[in-house]
DNA sequence: CGGTACATTGAAGGGGCTCAATCCACGTGG
DNA sequence: CCACGTGGATTGAGCCCCTTCAATGTACCG
């Protein structure tokens, strides 16, 4: 492990474009033309930074765009009456946010962001204008929506048929692909800017059970994570205890579009 | 509660068209023209039944179709190495099946039917004929999709920060408004065609636990379930103790879209 | 009549929670 | 410069919700 050369001091590989992380996204699926890529280009014409800690969609409130995440990491999630937070998802460059979120007349959720951020706001109308011309991009979108949902399946299988250990490992696997396929971790390690309660809210534990999986992740020399950065030390061997298989993270070609 | 005529058999209020509830619900988020409403028939054309604990979908095959339910109960599930099973979610009415599992080279999750069910296979290239001609179609179903990815926040919720008792709470009064949605439930009652082993692993429990808990529920005079019928005797109360708001269920017009 | 599927109930054990204390890094104000 | 507060990490002790294992009942069906 370890035995790529890292390029400064992040050690990350660079994505395609750090930009606008969703029109690579949308071109992985299918090749983008010259028209299709312009008008996504356009759609990233306006953008707005948020800074880490800040709400960026409130439930209950109504809003009327979806936003492009381009920079960043957020969260989606849920607060219970008695207190209790459930984060519904963790959101990367090139992810949707307010999907579903937003779709309702009063926000459904709420978004918070991890660390500072950059956005593309897209008015509905100008999704529907998408859905419109651009019938091709329109399928796209409901593509990436599907992998979100078999994303969203794979925490279900966790919350409902896994222990702590095995929910954090096939956590930490999972944010290495996601992360890899935007550029934003290397071979064996990555940056992920949750603290150990985000963790537990995302797994459906506590923060003190969290702290002491992490300690057997690295009793066992599978993983260390210090200071926000997770070093995968076995990836093998932690992916047979979290069960995890990385084919429902591949963005593949949607088969017939040409 | 009972109050309403039960008409026939089954108590149960008759859907706007028994056939098509996809259509239905495609033209409540916003009306569809005569060629619109067209298509989406030509779509139904043709139909296959499958018999209950029939695989619909295997995981790891490859299809070159999304399925519309247009009657009956699936569920789309994946076993784990250790043999634990998951639930991700149950298919109803007017519900798409294969979304996402099949959008893969493999599907990623194997679906079953529940009971008897009566599909129409919308082949992927219909799918993008539909995308192509009907933008507005298009955009329909992506507002479906995230109307389901608000229902598996749901149940993300149900299953990190709720416990058993809630859980089950929580499922029968998601069920009971979507069954009704789709003309397949009285005021306080439904047929829950599922057993206490398949709602188990939909709420990531064991049947032995779901069963002490259906019993707790009677005894609170909350809700009996008895030979596959569920009863809500006390549906406030029950709203209160599974932290139950349906809005995320609501089927809303699509802002701006005419 | 035996076999299967499903429901029901009990007893014991454990995994994760709750409550609690401590430590450390950091920023802020006196 | 130091006192103090805060956010986060770490560790321990006891408890409880749910699991596991087990046994029994019951309806249906070949």
């Amino acid at each position: 492990m370890g035995n790529l050369p890292s390029n400064g001091d992040t050690g990350e590989t660079k994505p395609v474009s750090i930009t606008y992380p969703l029109i690579d996204r949308l071109a992985a699926y299918a090749p983008l033309s010259d028209a299709e890529r312009a008008f996504m280009l356009e759609l990233h014409a306006t953008k707005r930074t948020i800074a880490r800690h800040r709400e960026i969609i409130v439930a209950g409130r109504p809003y009327e765009a979806l936003l492009v995440l381009c920079e960043g990491v957020i969260f989606r999630y849920k607060i219970l009456a008695d207190g209790k937070r459930q984060i519904l998802g963790l959101g990367l460059p090139g992810d949707l946010i307010g999907f579903p979120a937003c779709l309702y007349n009063g926000a459904v959720n709420s978004v918070s962001a991890v660390t500072d951020v950059i956005i593309a706001p897209v008015p509905f109308a100008r999704l529907f204008e998408l859905f419109r011309r651009f019938p091709r991009l329109g399928l796209a979108l409901f593509w990436a929506s599907a992998q979100e949902a078999a994303i969203y399946s794979e925490h279900l299988v966790n919350l409902g048929r896994r222990n702590a250990y095995q929910r954090l490992a096939h956590l930490i696997l999972e944010m290495h692909v996601r992360l890899r396929a935007v550029g934003r971790a290397d071979a064996s390690s990555y940056c992920l800017p949750l603290t150990q309660d985000l963790l537990a809210d995302a797994l459906g534990l506590t923060g003190q059970h969290v702290n002491r999986m992490i300690r057997c992740l690295r009793e066992e020399e599978l993983v260390t994570i210090e200071d926000r950065r997770v070093v995968i030390h076995n990836a093998a061997s932690l992916a047979i205890i979290a069960g995890f298989e990385k084919q429902y993270l591949m963005s593949e070609q949607i088969p017939g579009l040409n």
